[in-house]
DNA sequence: ATGCTGCTCCGGACGC
DNA sequence: TGCGTCCGGAGCAGC
């Protein structure tokens, strides 16, 4: 499951790969084709194929930028900036290859459903086994106004007194404390992994309420998860599941975890407890986290 | 005017 | 072996 930190490394080995590369053509596979047919948004969202598949050649890559857990493809044409934006969403991966063999992994082979040919020669493959993941052509964030209410990147000045600001919303101050780091309006990348990681840290429960949480410990908390993501960035990321990096790479944050997909507590050996929150399963200690 | 709930994109993992 | 059920980022329609 790609966050921030997964994120944040498929950008930067894609990075030196593709930019500056022009785009020649581009193949969907027929299991997209169909889904998207019968009126279905399979991946590419926003097109249909045939438009998708028109309006990249010609394109060169110009830039990338990851905001929360999208990739930004700046892509320009004639002059003029358009965009490709990628979300891994459960299962997606990137590959750079020269031909589609390349893939070893059979379960990313198999699931190779959005082909980039370069004029350059190579291939930048998106393949996802539970088709989550999605691909977006636009000219600019605005084509997609989700993009405009994230919230600022975790690193951004700004973030902590967005995250204080919505934390006292009418809208959130009941909320498990869970739901609310998770939520991209508050916090930007910070899914399951991390969530658990941070508030494990902290020692809250994942339940409790926003607003039994004093300022104090929420300005912690934020500075935990900061800090928890920044951590996985150095240690390239958790590799749990169907996460890989460009080409199948692994990264080593899984063996850092201390709590998520832990049976007993690290810090303290009770046995972890399961409890489903904003209809995520959420594992905690319950004698550490209160 | 909010804010819940359920649906939608799916296949792999797991239990019986 | 085979079938049913659960799981999940995130937006969105409908109530």
């Amino acid at each position: 499951m790609p966050e921030l930190p997964e994120v944040e490394g498929v950008l930067r080995a894609l990075q030196p790969i593709v930019t500056g590369k022009t785009i020649k053509s581009v193949e969907v596979s027929e299991t997209i084709y169909n889904s998207k047919a019968i009126g279905k948004e399979a991946i590419i969202k926003g097109l249909d194929v045939e438009q998708f598949c028109l309006a990249l050649p010609g394109t060169k890559i110009d830039h990338l930028e990851r905001r929360s857990k999208y990739i930004y493809f700046h892509l320009l044409k004639d002059g003029l900036p358009y965009m490709l934006v990628s979300h891994l969403g459960m299962s997606g991966a990137w590959f750079s290859v020269k031909n589609l063999h390349e893939i070893t992994e059979v379960k990313f082979r198999k699931h190779a459903h959005v082909t980039i040919y370069f004029e350059e020669g190579d291939l930048l493959v998106y393949s996802d086994i539970r088709r989550f993941g999605e691909l977006r052509f636009l000219e600019t964030e605005a084509d997609y106004p989700p993009l405009l209410l994230m919230a600022p990147e975790p690193f951004d000045q700004h973030a902590l007194d967005h995250f204080l600001h919505m934390s006292a919303l009418p809208k959130y101050e009941n909320k498990a404390i869970k739901e609310f780091i998770m939520d991209g309006h508050v916090v930007s990348g910070c899914g399951n992994i991390y969530a658990t990681e941070a508030l494990f840290r902290m020692k809250i429960h994942p339940a409790r309420a926003v607003k039994r949480i004093s300022r104090e410990r929420k300005i912690h908390l934020f500075q935990e998860i900061v800090i928890v993501l920044l951590d996985s960035i150095e240690n390239g990321g958790s590799t749990i599941s169907d996460y890989r990096t460009i080409n199948g790479g692994a990264g080593n944050m899984q063996n850092r975890l201390q709590m998520y997909g832990k049976k007993e507590c690290g810090f303290c050996g009770t046995k972890t407890k399961q409890k489903t929150i904003g209809g995520r399963t959420s594992t905690y200690c319950p004698a550490c986290q209160k």
